[in-house]
DNA sequence: TTACCATGAATGAACGTTCATTCATGGTGG
DNA sequence: CCACCATGAATGAACGTTCATTCATGGTAA
C-alpha cells in the first residue's frame, strides 16, 4: 500500500516522497538529493531500489495509474444501466481526485509532458480503464450513448472531473454534493444520445 | 508578430525558440545554452532581453495566453445567439489548437504546474477570455445555458477541445469537419439548459 | 571617436551518480 | 550461551558534468 506514510519498506517510502515532491515542486524543481532528504534516506539508497532518476519517475507513474484505476470502479453494479454505472464512476473519480490531490497533480504533469520525452507507454493506462470502455460500449449498443470514439467520450465525460478537482484545489470553484450531481448531469448530457 | 520564424527582432527570435524548445523538450529538458543555440544567438544575448530564465519563461507564458485570446473570438457576430457564438468560438479554438500545437503544448505544461511554483497570475488569462464569459452570461440570462459557474462551463465546453487536439496530435483520434461538429454538439448538450 | 549591442569563455553552484566504507543482523561452531 | 564471522542494506563524501549567470572583449553603425 503505497502513498500512506506508515511504516513502509524503503521502496515505497521513496516512491511516496517522490510523489509529494513532484506534486509540490514540479518536474523541474525535483532533485534526487532533495528526495533523499524528504524520504529520510541517503542519496545512495535511492539507487539501490531504482536504476536511475528516470526509472524512479517511470515507476512512480505506473503506481499512480494503478492507484487511479483501483478506485475508479469500486461499488460498481455490473447489472445496472450504462448511465447508472457511469454516474458511479464519476462519483468515485471525483472523490478520489479530491482526496489524492498529490496523485492528481503528478498525473497531470506526466500526461501533459511533450510526447517526445514521454517514454511511458499509455497502453498501461488504457488497460486500467478498460471497464469504463465496457460501460461506454454497452451504452452505445443500447442507443443511450452517442456514437463517438472512446477517446472522445473519455474527454467529454471523465476528464472534466480531474480538471474541476484541480480548480477546486486552487479555490476557483467549490462544488458540494448537489453541484457535483449537476456536473454529472451535464457530462451525461454531453455523451447521452 | 511572434511565433513566426521570419526576420524578427532578437527578443521575438528568442521567445520563438523558447516556445519550440519547451514544446519539444519540456520544462525539464530546457536549458539556456540549448535555447541560445536554437535561436542562433550567444547565451549572453538572452540576458540582454530577459532578466533571467524565470523572466523569460514568464514572458513566454504571457505571449502564449495573448496568442490564444487573439484567435478565440475572430469572426464573432455579437448579435448572434449564445449558441451560435459559442459554436464559432469552438471552431476557432479547434483550428488554433491544430495549427499551433507548440503553443498548446506549452500552455498545457504551464497550466498543470504545481500551484506552489506557478508564479504566473491567472488573472491575465481570465482577462483574455472575458468575451467568452459574456457569451455564457447571455446564454444563462436567456435560459439557454445551465446555471453553472463560469469556471465549470469553461471546463465542460472549452477545455475538451484542447484535450482532443492534443489527442489528435498524438494520433489517438482523428476528427474531420463532421466529427468536430458532432463534438461541438456534445459540448453544447453539456452546457445547454 | 563614441556609444552600444552582441559575444562566448569563465565561474561557481547544483546536479545525477558512484563506490569505499560502516554496521546491525542472523547464522554457526564450540 | 557465548564469541565469531559473513552478509548486504545503508550511507554520504566525492566525481565529473551541466547548469544559469556574468563580464571583459570585439565589432559595428553613426
Amino acid at each position: 500500500m503505497p502513498f500512506t506514510n506508515q511504516t513502509l519498506d524503503k521502496r515505497s517510502t521513496i516512491l511516496c516522497a517522490t510523489l509529494e515532491l513532484l506534486a509540490s515542486q514540479g518536474f523541474h524543481g525535483f532533485s534526487v538529493k532533495q528526495l533523499a532528504q524528504k524520504a529520510g534516506v541517503a542519496t545512495g539508497t535511492v539507487y539501490l531500489h531504482f536504476k536511475d532518476r528516470e526509472d524512479l519517475i517511470r515507476q512512480l507513474y505506473l503506481e499512480v495509474v494503478h492507484e487511479v484505476g483501483k478506485h475508479l470502479f469500486v461499488d460498481l453494479d455490473a447489472s445496472a444501466s450504462a448511465e447508472d454505472q457511469y454516474r458511479q464512476i464519476c462519483r468515485n473519480f471525483w472523490r478520489f481526485c479530491l482526496i489524492n490531490h498529490d496523485i492528481l497533480s503528478c498525473k497531470a504533469q506526466f500526461d501533459h509532458l511533450p510526447s517526445d520525452i514521454r517514454r511511458i507507454q499509455s497502453n498501461e493506462s488504457k488497460q486500467i480503464i478498460l471497464p469504463l470502455y465496457q460501460v461506454f460500449a454497452m451504452g452505445r449498443e443500447r442507443g443511450e450513448i452517442k456514437h463517438l470514439p472512446d477517446d472522445v467520450l473519455v474527454t467529454l465525460a471523465i476528464e472534466p472531473f480531474s480538471s474541476l478537482a484541480n480548480k477546486q484545489w486552487l479555490g476557483l470553484v467549490n462544488l458540494d454534493e448537489a453541484a457535483l450531481e449537476q456536473v454529472i448531469n451535464a457530462c451525461w448530457d454531453a455523451i447521452a444520445q
